[in-house]
DNA sequence: TATGTCAGTTTTGTTTTAGAACTCAATAAG
DNA sequence: CTTATTGAGTTCTAAAACAAAACTGACATA
């Protein structure tokens, strides 16, 4: 399989990396869930070079990930901001960002600290079952082939 | 920036995208919960050629995400299992293939279907907070800096 | 008119990757 | 006791992606 084709396998996983699993794409998606819209400030923040700033941008767009928006202002500018489906990948660098946060730290501690609004604390993401709310381990949790499957997508077998 | 200094950054997302972030790796670590640990089974099933998996695998393992155990059998093979660390990246990977499921589904439907052991049900994987339970939206959330910040994470502002 | 900002594109080398073949050790088959 | 097979890589070459820097062009400000 060469990289450029993992979009059409039939794994979500798959099809999720051929969004954002290009070199430089999430640490862009970072800065977007903090705010930044505008290519110069993604360009100081993350110190990736214009070119491929620039195809990262476009490729987000075509993938509907962001949208680019003229900003009203006489000068005429642009900027880039997360559509709907662009969101809904918060779920996604909030679990990256707890990883790093409980296995990446130094003893100085965690660079960013999250409160939510909502209760009005600091906290950790969660991740629990749609159905009976407990946090959810990967040893719980088993796999087998849905109606999307191809056949052959066997290995349902236990994790770790 | 080059892409070989992320992990020095200063920021949880970046020192992760270092660990987890080369291509094929997300997949490997697919195939790893699903309880795939030898060689030629991950070279089968995602198609990657062998210089880049020897190469992800020996980079997994010396991040502390795989370790590497010779198989009790008179052959004596080797198996490439989850450590601790490695089993705490599930819910990145449970936010990757939801994404997926969601917004990357074909009208026959999803690939996979996950069942929760604890509770027998069919699920998806919902991110909570951990300290009010409720679900977390990305508009809810907001970011500061913590002690391990470097005198410059300024852009806390609101999302999308 | 000169200077600066924003959002790129071009150019030029350097890395990384893909694809195929090759190595090496330990069985297993004949 | 050779010969083949399997697992887990390594080596090699050509193609693709990437990094760094300079260049472009529209618009704005001094």
């Amino acid at each position: 399989m060469r990289w450029d084709e993992i979009g059409g396998e039939a794994c979500s996983v798959a099809r999720t990396v051929s969004v954002i699993g290009a070199r430089w794409t999430l640490l862009i998606l970072r800065d977007c869930f903090l705010g930044v819209r505008r290519f110069d400030d993604f360009q100081t923040r993350i110190g990736v070079t214009r070119p491929i700033l620039a195809d990262r941008l476009k490729k987000l767009v075509a993938e509907g990930i962001l949208a680019k928006c003229a900003d009203e202002e006489r000068p005429l500018r642009y900027e880039d901001r997360l559509t709907a489906a662009g969101r809904a990948l918060h779920p996604v660098i909030m679990a990256i960002v707890h990883w790093g946060d409980t296995h990446r730290v130094t003893r100085k501690g965690r660079p960013l600290l999250h409160t939510h609004k909502t209760c009005g604390h600091d906290f950790d993401p969660v991740m629990v079952c749609s159905h009976c709310a407990a946090p959810l381990s990967a040893r719980a949790v088993t796999v087998r082939a849905g109606p999307g499957a191809t056949p052959s997508m066997s290995t349902d077998q236990d994790q770790a």
